[in-house]
DNA sequence: CGCGGGCTTTACATCGCTGTAAAGCCCGCG
DNA sequence: CGCGGGCTTTACAGCGATGTAAAGCCCGCG
């Protein structure tokens, strides 16, 4: 049983609250004293227990982070940088996958949020995040991603319109004719999907092209398998594509495969571009073109917003000063790589 | 502020032990009684406080995974599927980053496990595993990897010296003559990559080739930019391999990067075997020759492990039965692909 | 009708910590 | 010497849940 404040302060020949009062920094605390509970608190190896603190009604110090899936790079790397970012301020952060499942993100928002956790950022993909919201409306939370809903919640994302269209324009710019986009998906829920479509669509009209709905391929998921089966439906009807956009990096590296596979060249025959700018394409043969979200101010951004809601007392009141929710953008950047520019052009740089 | 037992047990007409009864499945509670009090949970939407459960003794519910790098793939997909697995037994996972520095394993180590943690999975890296042990003697543990510390934990590990001499030979059965090695490290806690070492020698030496010290490439840290580097190191330096096995899968892709940008072919001029069988690998140009460990049953085994430890109460009473600490073998595999079978024999099986 | 005994239900203390309120202490000033 | 007032320290309650022990209740049997 490790050690309480009640040892601290049997061995410090103190009150249990003086003990309490050292351990959390009270300012009137005779030099001495101060000084013998700390010997005792070093000499027991005491630590505080988080359980009781959370209980009696404060902070806890650890915030959630709920994302899809961990085995998408993108994630990981966010994930990484949001730890690091939570480290700074000595909270710990909990990483739950939800899968994309609507019920896990539910769940998972019931179960633990709502005791254990001082707040939540949270990167939806199923569910609409107004849900999540129904459960546990006093957790301060911030959601990454496109604003699908109006509710009690900071928002950090990309411009994906505006990126998307970037993208596409990298390749116009190029004069491809015949770009496809890779990542088309319905329903209410996959927004980023759809603004980095109307971006495409958008950057395309702006060139004069048509948009021809035959160069849409739908992906179930953003894996490479999904990015690769979708290339090889793009490939086998009719007209080949000269450049696709694909809505993420694995997309983007499936394509390629399913590309070189069947004896084409990248980017000779098909330009390439991707999304994310994870770390495998600066290393993929040829080196991935992508759009690079900056996901370290992403990252850093979700944890300071948390962190001014959680200063903040409590909106509490009822009806008085409605709290304003932020919508924040981060910026982005086209990176130019070989499957777009080819190796010497690439290798210029 | 959200309901309690106490609340439930009002809107019940029953006392909160009774509720608590029926939220812990106790047999003697009357059908009647049982019914309203349930329908007093759903109409409140009450779940039980983690935080009190776990002050007053009880489990959080909560496992910790410890692992140097969420951004490395195999550490990715190994914390996603020890999730999966944990989520069966309704536990959740904290998952922190060590970085692999000694100071933040032992921070992790006593700042959280302490209290709120009902176990640990630790995939350590820097720290001589013992370290962690001091802190925390009461944490059920299980270890990843090589048994480096003889300590109060299960252990859950590939062969790693079997298997690297299986890539190795595979190598060797291809006819390659000058093999080299990526990933050398020293140091008494990099025992993973003096392990995989060893085998690479075992394996030379079986198939009655010298080892060449000059094949033997180190790596500071296990990512495509060290890989790179090294590969690059070793074409600078005298006459080229025809054949190189990295440690790990990032190594591996780091290297064919730098052959494919000098101009080497793969596998024609250099083959190229990684480790860790990650999933980028089933889709890089070319696909990886890699060892596949049993990563799935790696996750299984450590959760199943160490829901053992916790069901046994404690051992508690000081010499009597000293506890056996398992030390788990899982299976490995060699996946041939075709950074060293070539286009045409990986496309044919 | 009384009583033992099993089934249900309850009161209470307790886990570790901190907010509140108040008690002790010491000082200087009138 | 007495008292106000600031500095230190302390007692106590209570966060939510559960183990313990005991109290009710109802039954059948003698």
């Amino acid at each position: 049983m490790p050690p309480g404040l009640k040892d601290v302060a049997k061995r410090a020949g103190v009150s249990i609250k003086t003990v309490s009062n050292v351990v959390n920094g009270y300012a009137h605390v005779a030099a001495d004293t101060r000084a013998r509970v700390q010997g005792a608190i070093a000499e027991l190896g005491y630590r505080p227990n988080v359980a009781a603190r959370q209980l009696r009604g404060g902070r806890s110090g650890v915030i959630a982070l709920a994302l899809p899936d961990l085995r998408s790079a993108y994630f990981a790397e966010l994930a990484s940088m949001i730890v690091q970012a939570a480290e700074k301020r000595h909270w710990t952060v909990l990483i739950d996958q939800t899968g994309g499942r609507a019920d896990r993100e539910r769940d998972l928002a019931g179960r633990l949020r709502r005791h254990l956790i001082d707040g939540l950022i949270f990167s939806p993909l199923a569910m609409a995040a107004g849900e999540i919201a129904v459960d546990v409306p006093d957790t301060p939370m911030v959601l990454l991603g496109e604003r699908v809903w109006h509710g009690p919640a900071d928002h950090v994302a990309v411009d994906n319109t505006a990126a998307a269209a970037d993208a596409t324009r990298h390749l116009c710019e190029l004069g491809r004719r015949r770009i496809a986009a890779i990542g088309a998906q319905d329903g209410p829920v996959a927004v980023s999907a759809q603004q980095r479509l109307a971006g495409y669509r958008a950057a395309l009209e702006q060139h004069g092209r048509t948009v021809d709905p035959a160069l849409i391929a739908p992906a179930a998921e953003f894996h490479r398998a999904d990015g690769a089966a979708a290339m090889g439906r793009l490939l086998d009807s009719g007209e080949p594509p000269d450049a696709v956009f694909c809505f993420n990096d694995l997309l983007a590296l499936g394509a390629i495969r399913t590309l070189l596979d069947r004896g084409y060249a990248v980017p000779g025959d098909v330009a390439v571009v991707g999304f994310d700018d994870i770390e495998e394409g600066r290393f993929s043969t040829p080196t991935l073109t992508t759009v690079s979200p900056d996901t370290a101010g992403i990252a850093r951004l979700a944890v300071e917003l948390l962190a001014e809601r959680l200063d903040q007392p409590l909106t509490g009141d009822g009806a008085a000063a409605e709290p304003s929710f932020r919508e924040i953008r981060v910026e982005h950047r086209v990176v130019p790589r070989e499957s777009t520019l080819g190796r010497l052009a690439a290798r210029r740089r």
